[in-house]
DNA sequence: AGCCTATTCAATTAATGAATAGAATAATTG
DNA sequence: CAATTATTCTATTCATTAATTGAATAGGCT
């Protein structure tokens, strides 16, 4: 057909586009980012923190999110804060872990052998936690990072980021149980604040869901 | 906490994993693939024939999609016939496609500057040729390739492959109307059956809808 | 001015992609 | 049953692209 324009050329130039979302998800590290900003807006820096590279490289990261559209920032003072871009962004991440964990069998099995690790920490389920939460026999910690805590918490909640632990220690009552929570199964802020607080004496439970993604839930991807 | 398992050693690993996925989805001719199979199970052979490429090449590429399970294959015979994975996986690309078109502004507009090349097509809604097939006063064509039209197709639809339209000209009647339809919008082999009827004197109409994924839209990526 | 954050740049290293040619498998034919 | 053909897959090549780092720059804020 000479006298249409070429659909060869226009199917290549379209899937080049839908491509441009495509290579935003091969990379581990933007993933990581886009997981990251899914439990809340965070500066450039805060997230070379969490995922532990370089400020450069997460800023070259964020470029190529942004390019697509998956991220969208503003400025807030000298810090630039991201957010995902949209909520339909947020929607496809869920189907795109869901699917992760349905087809790849690897994940399953590395998320077990993770927590096996873990047996001997106790766990208490959120509804048991709302029972002793409203009966006042429970402290309960929120050690998710500032940010997330603001950006979504259970009520009652108390905030002690993991990173200050220590100088929260002292001050906590030890007549009265703790729980802490992070942001799934495995998220592994809450397990080390459960040893520490054992560790010190407390008595103290770890809540098995977590908070994510502005829900309570078991299925948080990390 | 040293006594702990590395988390970022899982972190990076269980991200990886993930990457795998993202990984196939980061070329445009993988989308493609994936989006010929969402319209039906199809052999290597006919992959490389509608996506435009040479078998061995589609054959790598199906390759590392099946490292993701995001497809699966069965022989028949000397063909291998290829599927998508999952019924998950068709959920997720369908989420993969609105993800796309809500985010690239480009997208749309790519569309509807193609589009405009075949504003003198005249085109039938869905309801309507459905009003005129009960009537009896229309043939209604599905010129898609055999296997979607075997994957699929409207109750009372003849399967005539757009390869195959000039064998079938001189049978067609010429005394009521025609309505062609193919995968939507953007599928340009009904475009091309009606110009082609239209210079043989036909009465032709294209669809406007097009069937696609097991369903009647107009959102068909391609 | 001085400090802080984020981006850009340049340069190195690593990896990835497309395509070719060749290998393997299975059916068919003489 | 060997030889041929058809079909699909694998391995290697080469060019391209991507990730990362450190240094430099830009721009806001106090």
């Amino acid at each position: 057909m000479e006298s249409l324009p070429s659909a060869r050329k226009f199917k290549d130039e379209l899937y080049q586009q839908y491509a441009r979302i495509g290579k935003c998800l091969s990379s581990d590290k933007r993933l990581e980012i886009l997981s990251l900003l899914s439990q809340g807006p965070k500066s450039v820096e805060n997230l070379a923190q969490q995922s532990e590279m370089s400020v450069a490289n997460v800023s070259r990261h964020l470029q190529i999110l942004l390019d697509a559209r998956l991220v969208k920032f503003n400025k807030q003072g000298t810090y630039v804060i991201y957010t995902l871009g949209d909520p339909e962004v947020s929607n496809f991440l869920l189907s795109l872990w869901r699917l992760c964990e349905s087809q790849l069998a690897d994940i399953s099995r590395m998320k077990e052998d993770f927590l096996q690790h873990f047996d001997d920490v106790q766990t208490l389920s959120l509804d048991e936690v709302m029972d002793k939460l409203e009966a006042g026999t429970i402290i309960l910690l929120d050690v998710r990072p500032t940010g997330d805590f603001v950006a979504g918490h259970m009520p009652g909640a108390i905030s002690i980021p993991i990173d200050e632990i220590d100088e929260y220690i002292q001050s906590l009552p030890r007549d009265i149980d703790v729980a802490a929570y992070c942001r799934g199964p495995f998220c592994i802020y809450s397990t080390e604040v459960v040893k520490k607080l054992q560790n010190e004496g407390f008595t103290v439970y770890r809540l098995e869901e977590g908070y994510w993604n502005g829900m309570w839930s078991l299925k948080c991807p990390l």
